[in-house]
DNA sequence: TTATTACTAATTGCATACACTTTGTACGCA
DNA sequence: TGCGTACAAAGTGTATGCAATTAGTAATAA
């Protein structure tokens, strides 16, 4: 949508998004343009323009004359975002399969390597994760079409906001990479069906798990975002 | 997006929309903020936004200091899309397969009939084009999944300002029925894996058969827009 | 004629102003 | 004290104006 020259709005929205992602903005939080115009050193204007895109992309909720907050989704939204991601990885993954470069493999396996690293090693879970998010994110765009990744990567922007509340339980990492283990393999013996299947499984477990967690956990949202969570996610 | 009480910006989204998806505005032509705000009544501002959110949608392309124009997909584009879209109602109709109600069921058996009795007694075929419309519809809404069923009619609503160009080829329609048969004796049946199948091959078959017959017919667009099309598609 | 350049007109991005709607608060009443 | 109402403060939706950029046009050179 934007192009090189930058404007304004996609200044100012690329700048929300970032404060969503590291959760200086968590769900349900009130976006006022005047503040944020304010905060931003322009007009409510290219705010207001940036809102407009980000409540397109699902990422904040807007109504007339009320104000624009931050997306939140109730467990069963959740779930259908989750049950609606993990068709679409599918998808990508199946046709990943044939579609993938032998370069493109290279650094799946690789990203796949440094993860169960990680994990031997037990590094920063935070760096495990983001190695998780780079394993879908490779997978998804091996399919090299630009509709069904950008379709993807946008339904997994929107459960980003809720990445923080992945519990740590005992085993779930392990689980993680033996998963990624079954997708990987699958993918490098060339059986698409099998990819697809296990990838889909996998991420709509791993949405089940987030949604109960946050079912089990009613607490106000803000319990759960912790201040140092400084790690900027690519998109 | 928007609620009651539909702000102009709404309005106008909608008026565009609609232009759009008669032909009014093909692929390509320029929307000028100006024009479009005299044409409406209103100032340029709830215009801007009505465009911005249209380009979020991906209906309409829009660049930094350069006008807004209606998207144009290159044959190449389309079959993207098309693939995206028959994963996208693939993954709708395995789900639908279980989830659908009686109810759901029997309206959908019920445009099918519609469609054959049209096709039997040569009707419109802009009915018959409606009909099969509302069938891939019913089919994508009955899995009950709304980030699911938006995300699919998102991409929908992207070829529908192509669907002028479907070629009437001989057999075409009778081909296009019998694939509704078997895709509609799989629901039924409560065969999902059939039902997934059957639909995203003939989607993706639909999309290839507008996809070469548009690379055939390279010369100007206008050509291929009628000046009556008044039926109006509802969204 | 065709291509290139300079200039003008049209158009976009942004700031500002204002009316209308909503939200917060204090008051009055039960 | 609790609830509803009225008023005040704040915020959103839209109109308008202006500067910066693009698009159209005419003049010039090849």
């Amino acid at each position: 949508m934007m192009d090189r020259d930058p404007t304004q709005a996609d200044t100012v929205r690329f700048a929300i998004e970032s404060d969503i992602f590291n959760g200086q903005l968590a769900p349900g939080d009130a976006l006022e343009e005047g503040r944020l115009a304010a905060r931003f050193g322009v007009s409510r204007t290219p705010v207001r323009e940036a809102i407009t895109q980000l409540a397109q992309a699902g990422l904040i909720t807007k109504r007339a004359h009320r104000r624009a907050v931050v997306a939140e989704l109730d467990p069963s939204a959740l779930l259908e975002l989750f049950e609606a991601l993990s068709e679409l990885e599918g998808a990508a993954a199946f046709l990943s399969t044939a579609r993938m470069s032998p370069n493109e493999k290279s650094k799946l396996m690789n990203i796949h390597e440094q993860a169960a690293t990680n994990l031997r090693k037990q590094g920063d879970p935070n760096d495990y994760a983001d190695l998780g998010f780079a394993f879908h994110q490779l997978i998804v765009r091996g399919c090299h079409n630009k509709v069904l990744i950008d379709t993807t990567e946008l339904l997994a922007l929107r459960v980003l906001p809720y990445r923080r509340f992945q519990v740590v339980a005992p085993g779930r990492l392990q689980r993680n990479q033996s998963d990624h283990d079954a997708i990987i393999s699958a993918i490098f013996a060339g059986d698409a069906a099998a990819a697809r299947d296990q990838i889909q499984r996998h991420t709509l477990e791993q949405g089940d798990a987030l949604m109960r967690f946050i079912a089990l956990n009613k607490t106000s949202h803000a319990d759960f975002y912790p201040a140092s969570l400084t790690k900027e996610h690519s998109l």
